[in-house]
RNA sequence: GGGUCGCUAGCUCAGCGGUAGAGCACUCGGCUUUUAACCGAUUGGUCCUGAGUUCGAAUCUCAGGCGACCCA
């Protein structure tokens, strides 16, 4: 309430006349809590070393009695307890005002306080490390309380909304975020390492496409033209491909105007890794090898556990095709039909729902999937060779009519990542795009549109090129364990909370 | 878009027609080995918002807000 904020208040005047601040410049820590932990392990109880340490951190709980007190100091790499003695701190500070050094810490510095304290090492008669404090100063005076030290932020709307405070009662959340940092650099050096170009493609784009998604859209002022946010890297990435880079991804910020649920965010972060001359089965080696690799960088294994389910991410992974993994869940071939209302017959006789939207074989087989495939498949598994309806830009299958080489990948029943061999041939790309436009003009909101300069690019020549995408947000909720990807992201999309203050005036009636 | 659940002190929660409660935090007093410190005292409220039912609503009804989960 805004009496405890009072209180903070004037503890911050009485501070700023002591010359505490309270909002230091400065402060040189000598060492994190962790190194001192992990330096003097070997402290027996009872012991000091008489060496000078400096820490900073925020200052999680305290415990005063008379004389003595012990505050738990923590910084980013973890906590560590003060050893407060009133004799040690007012001899060692004799120029501090009455009541002296030890009385203006003990009143003066409450939970949430950021501040440094300079002092020696001593175990204490329980086992606890300690630093012994010899001064100290305040950095940054909290005017807020903590919450409840017990049992830390137990809403999860309090938890996304305040992030920040998530973040300082809650060790979990910080390393969720840790691991994520881990992940994503992991996976930059990997490409690095194998001469892959992260080069920056547009956000703000006159067309967007490179995927079925509806757009945010937005306007640039001076031009006077309409923009929109982009859905997908693609497009942009294999113009590069064109222009000679030959291995090319960017990691970054996607996107799209849809709905908001534990595995979905309006924006959020995607990897496309392109490679010229090679096919979608070059992109699978490289996906079980990157993720792989990032899996061992972030958890030491590639042997994890989701949700109390155990995962293995040893490559190599499966690889099964979309009609066979169909036809062992339902029985059926969806090979034989060769009309779509063949296959609706034989996907009802079955108990499936085959929606008039779906209106092909191979949409069918899409929809007979996703009902009954999509989150059986736990362990790793490579989804190969999709409808061409679906997949306007992959190309055409070497040998399998009507589909494309295209696969997605499973994990814990979730697609993680999506890749082609890349459709090249101008010609054929823009019958595809024509059909998606065509799809649009019907209704459609995610169809695609036709990109004229895209297409102008691919007439240019663009060498055979695999392309990957993964899902980063959904990869780190697999290597952290976390059921929502809103764990996974710092601040997620939330509506505003009405506060009190902006609410409208009371007027008329409605 | 549909369903279920939730919203009460700074935090975690109880109360479920009859004076708004507990623990922690805060404030004050005591305490030199605590670590959810302890002991004692005090303080703290738009019970999410609005309307209705009722002698009386945190509690029941309706509408709205925000969120969680499930489904589409």
């Amino acid at each position: 309430m805004s009496e405890l904020r009072e209180t903070r208040l004037e503890k911050a005047r009485t501070l700023a006349a002591l010359g505490q601040g309270p909002y230091a410049l400065r402060f040189e820590p000598s060492h994190s809590t962790a190194e001192l932990q992990a330096a003097h392990a070997d402290l027996p109880k009872g012991e000091e070393r008489d060496l000078s340490v400096a820490i900073a951190g925020r200052v999680m709980t305290r415990r005063v009695m008379g004389k003595l007190a012990f505050f738990t100091l923590a910084d980013q790499s973890g906590p560590i307890q003060l050893y407060l003695e009133k004799a040690t701190l007012d001899a060692a500070s004799p120029d501090s005002p009455p009541p002296g050094a030890f009385a203006h810490l003990t009143s003066l510095v409450d939970a949430g306080d950021l501040i440094g304290v300079e002092g020696s090492l001593r175990r204490t008669d329980r086992g606890e490390l300690s630093v012994k404090v010899k001064s100290w100063s305040m950095l940054s005076k909290s005017l807020q309380p903590l919450p409840d030290k017990w049992h830390g932020l137990a809403d999860v709307e309090k938890r996304y909304r305040q992030r920040y405070l998530d973040l300082i009662v809650s060790p979990h959340t910080r390393e969720t975020f840790r691991r994520r940092a881990l992940a994503v650099s992991a996976m930059r050096r990997w490409l690095d390492e194998r001469d892959f170009l992260e080069i920056e493609t547009p956000v703000l784009q006159s067309q967007p496409g490179g995927a079925d998604a509806r757009p945010f859209e937005t306007h640039h002022n001076t031009l006077d033209l309409p923009l929109t946010l982009r859905i997908a890297t693609e497009l942009h990435l294999k113009r590069l491909v064109v222009g000679g880079f030959e291995r090319v991804y960017e990691l970054g910020r996607i996107f799209r105007n849809e709905g908001v649920s534990t595995r979905h965010n309006p924006e959020f972060t995607s990897v496309e890794v392109y490679q010229a001359y090679a096919d979608y089965t070059d992109m699978m080696e490289l996906t079980e090898q990157l993720i792989a690799h990032v899996c061992q960088q972030v958890c030491g294994t590639t042997a994890i556990s989701y949700q109390g389910t155990a995962i293995d991410l040893t490559p190599p992974w499966r690889r099964a095709t979309m009609h066979a993994l169909v036809q062992d869940a339902t029985g059926l071939d969806f090979t034989t039909f060769s009309t779509r209302e063949q296959a609706a017959a034989a996907m009802e006789s079955q108990g499936l729902v085959a929606p008039a939207l779906a209106d092909s074989v191979g949409r069918l087989l899409v929809e007979a999937f996703e009902q009954r495939v999509e989150e059986s498949l736990i362990q790793p598994t490579f989804v190969l060779d999709y409808p061409v309806e679906n997949s306007p830009l992959a190309r055409a299958h070497r040998s399998k009519p009507g589909m494309v080489e295209r696969f997605e990948l499973f994990i814990v029943g979730r697609e993680t990542a999506n890749a082609f061999s890349e459709l090249i041939d101008p010609v054929d790309q823009r019958q595809r795009l024509e059909a998606q436009q065509e799809r649009k003009a019907a209704g459609d909101l995610e169809a695609q549109g036709v990109d004229e300069d895209f297409l102008q690019a691919l007439e240019v020549g663009m060498p055979p090129t695999g392309g990957l995408g993964i899902g980063i947000d959904r990869l780190v909720m697999l290597l952290t364990d976390s059921p929502s990807i809103r764990d996974v992201i710092a601040f997620p999309l939330l509506r505003p909370e009405q506060r009190a203050e902006t609410r409208p005036e009371q007027g008329g009636e409605g």
